[in-house]
Formats: structure tokens, sequence, C-alpha cells
DNA sequence: TGACAATATGCGTATATGCGCGCATATTAC
DNA sequence: GTAATATGCGCGCATATACGCATATTGTCA
């Protein structure tokens, strides 16, 4: 039943996400690059004027990124002054990510490159088809797909699996 | 016309994107894990099982890859003996990547679990839907988004721009 | 045949990604 | 009120990603 190596990459979700990704992330860090922004770095910058001050573990889940992966790529933010971290106010054990005016000026900056990005992507693939596409990549984010193996790690909240 | 930072996260087709390979990639890195293959070295050992051996750059183009990004990836692979690297015959300047004997074992006892990550995920997603989808990303990668700004790196074959 | 453009790669640098482990603090159980 | 457990982070390790520059060949055309 599996076998069949030919049509595995023909078919494979995963490579097909990822080729894509790759593709489209050079095309907005390419229209980005002038501001001395990767689109990582500006998801993280709107997030936090989005939602305010954030802890790093509410940030990752936001932008469904690992916790130790955002914990690292918002080093290079502070270094350059872009976000500020302060201690947490409730919890002493977290830290407190602030969006500094140098990165509410950048942050502008890039928005109205991305925003150029985002009109030319759309121009190519389509207004509808694009709004299509990401309500099937924001599904697929929300989906389960299961594999509890090693269970634990971001486990769901509620709904703990055997007794 | 742009601003608007609210709507920002909400419609970026890129972030969309990222987020959603994060998240499927985990999930298929999970089912692999007990092959010690990524779903990118996976890939990789598909393809040169399926075309054979081929150079960095055509294998690149072919992953939808930076040639850098495989030059780099592929040298794990090599270590551990699953890929060998051989000069070019006809071009010297060329190198060819063999899958080995052990690399194609190793691929085969990894497209059962890939088998299995695939199934789970058209449980979850829908299979219909996995496959619309996945005609969607290709035609993403194939769309030219335009931003040729600097143009030259990995330039289409022909249509040469200005003299 | 001798420049010269084009092509195939390598390398340095830098960010992005995530796992496992360990530490500190918080919360809950008894 | 302390022990067990849960949570928030940092770090070491390893791979993934890509840009710019340097180097080695190859192909081409005057």
């Amino acid at each position: 039943m599996p076998s069949d190596p030919a049509k595995t990459l023909q078919v494979c979700n995963c490579l097909a996400l990822r080729q894509a990704a790759r593709h489209v992330t050079q095309f907005y860090d390419q229209c980005l690059a002038p501001t001395g922004l990767r689109t990582t770095q500006f998801s993280i910058l709107a997030k936090l004027k989005r939602l305010g001050p954030m802890t790093i573990n509410a940030l990752a889940r936001e932008l469904v990124m690992d916790r130790t992966t955002l914990g690292r790529t918002m080093l290079p933010l502070e270094r350059d002054g872009l976000i500020s971290i302060e201690d947490g106010k409730a919890d002493r054990r977290s830290k407190e990510l602030h969006l500094t005016k140098e990165g509410a000026d950048r942050l502008r900056a890039a928005g109205r490159l991305w925003s150029e990005a985002q009109t030319q992507f759309e121009a190519a693939f389509g207004g509808e088809r694009a709004a299509k596409l990401r309500d099937e990549l924001r599904a697929l984010v929300s989906s389960d797909l299961g594999t509890w193996l090693d269970a634990d790690k971001n486990r769901r909240p509620s709904t703990r699996a055997a007794p």
C-alpha cells in the first residue's frame, strides 16, 4: 500500500508546504530587505504592536513558533533596540517583551513594504485565491494531526489522555 | 491605504504559509524521528532515488531549495553514509550526489513512516482537501511574484532581461 | 586562441528552527 | 506547610535557510 516511492514527493503535504513557504518567504524577505527586517522579525514586531507586551510563551503560541525558537529569534531584535525585555510582574520567571519606539518606527516603515509585497503577491496569485488559501492554512494550523506518541510537550490544555 | 497594522497578521500570506509549514513539519518530523531523518533529508533521498544521481544545482531546483542550503544540508547525509559525492563526469566543476545502499535502505524504512504520517494527515484534514491544497501550493511555487529588483539570482533560464 | 561571460561550487556570516536537559519559580495536593 | 507537580526560560546541540563573495571550469566569439 505505501511503497511507490515515485509518487511520494508529488503527494507529500509537508514538502509542498515547505517549498511554498521557502518560495514565498524569499519574496517577502526581499521586499522587506531595505528595512533590515526578515518576515519572521516583522511578524514578531507586528504581534507585539497588536497585542501589547507579552511573555515569550504567549507570543510563541500566537505565532505558532516553538518557545525556544522565539527565545533566540528575538535576541537580534533586542540587540538592535527594536524590543526591550523586562521582568514579568505577576510571574517572576517570565519575561515581558516590549515594542520600543524604534521598533514601532521600524515596523511602520516595514509595513509599507509589506503592503507592496502583499499587493504584488495577490496580483500574481489572485486575491480571492489567496484568501481561500489562507483559510485552509489556518485550518491546518488548528488541526490536530495526532501523533501524541511522546505526549506532554505543548499538550492540549484539557482533555488529558489516559488515566 | 496600507497601514492598518491590526489586520496585517491576519492576512499575511507569508506568515500563514510559514506557520502552517512549521506546524506540519513538526508532525512529519516526529513521525520520521525513529529513522533519524528529518523531512528535508527524506525528500532529498527520495528525489535521488526517483531521479538518479544529480548535481547540487539540479537537485536544489527540483526541491525548490537554495543551492547553498542544499550544499550544507546534504553534508550530514554524506557523513552518515546515506549519499556519496562523486566528481561530475562531463563537468569537473560539478559534483554528483548518489544514493548509497544504506541510503536506499533508510529511505525505505522512512517511507513506511512517512506513509503513516500522510495517512494521519489526510484523516485529520481530508484527502480531497489536502490534494486541492497541494495543487494550490504547487501553483504558488510556479508563480513569479515579481520583485526582479536585483535580478540575476536563480534567474529564469531564458528571457534575459535588459541588455 | 585569448579575453570574457556564464556556470558549479565553496565559504563566512547570520538568522530560523526545534529537541532535551536543567534551573528557578509557581501552583496544587495532602 | 511541605512535597509533588506544573510552568517559564536559558543553553547546548544540530539542522535549515539564504545572501554575498571567492574560486574553478566551461563555453563562446572575435
